[in-house]
DNA sequence: GCCTCGTGTTTACATCTGTAATCAAGGAGC
DNA sequence: GCTCCTTGATTACAGATGTAAACACGAGGC
């Protein structure tokens, strides 16, 4: 339900890998990673909290920040919508697309096979 | 390389089951599918056109408009854009995830096996 | 005790998007 | 020939987004 935009997943990204952080454990990381100014990284660390997809906890006069919407969370979502909006909400079509991109792997295979037999199971 | 919205890639659509057509040959599908005014049509056929997303060619005193922007390319642009980004370029925890959320239809399965026994022929 | 610096909060601002209304010019009808 | 309607072009406007600067306040150094 929580969405949220692109610059703000890279600082989720950052959570994800570890929480809680303060402001300058995740601003060492995207400084270099994004090549952002501490002042947007503070930008958006406060969208999220306004939206709800991290928490703060106060320590001393920082905050230390937790990821409250979940990275399966945010990937199934992002699923959903691109299947839902390119494929008409069907997965063969993706598989078919992206396999004629780029030649998938006999791993990538064997994952999907086994994808596929745990869903006929239930 | 073209970029085009969400709101655009609707009249996209439209484009890519019959081009060229009439701004009111395209109108006539999104005022229902969409519940839009003609004058937001016309905005969106407008920014395609600056894009260069569609082409028109003027016919009297009305424009045909014709997809420039193929639909596989937007496809691929879409899918290999997420499956790169947060899927780390594997398409079946994408799979996964969709599934896991929304189950899957018995004939979608079935399309994915045969689509995979295809794959592993060569 | 005052000044400075590190932190969070507020404000800024251009661009993109969704969604339209308004304007202008050329044909169709009278 | 003048008027009105159709159709493209221009303008509008609020909200999201990327990117950041300005401000305010408390803690630490002198």
């Amino acid at each position: 339900m929580v969405a949220i935009s692109d610059a703000e997943a890279q600082v989720m990204e950052v959570l994800w890998e570890r929480s809680p952080q303060s402001t300058d454990d995740i601003a060492l990381v995207l400084v270099k990673r994004q090549d952002w100014q501490l002042a947007t990284i503070k930008t958006l660390l406060n969208r999220l909290l306004n939206k709800g997809a991290i928490s703060a906890v106060q320590e001393g006069r920082r905050y230390s920040y937790t990821a409250v919407l979940q990275r399966t969370e945010w990937l199934a979502g992002q699923s959903t919508d691109l299947i839902d909006r390119v494929f008409g909400g069907r997965v063969a079509p993706l598989v078919a697309h992206f396999s004629q991109q780029r030649k998938l792997k006999p791993a990538d295979i064997a994952a999907l096979k086994a994808l596929i037999k745990a869903l006929e199971r239930d």
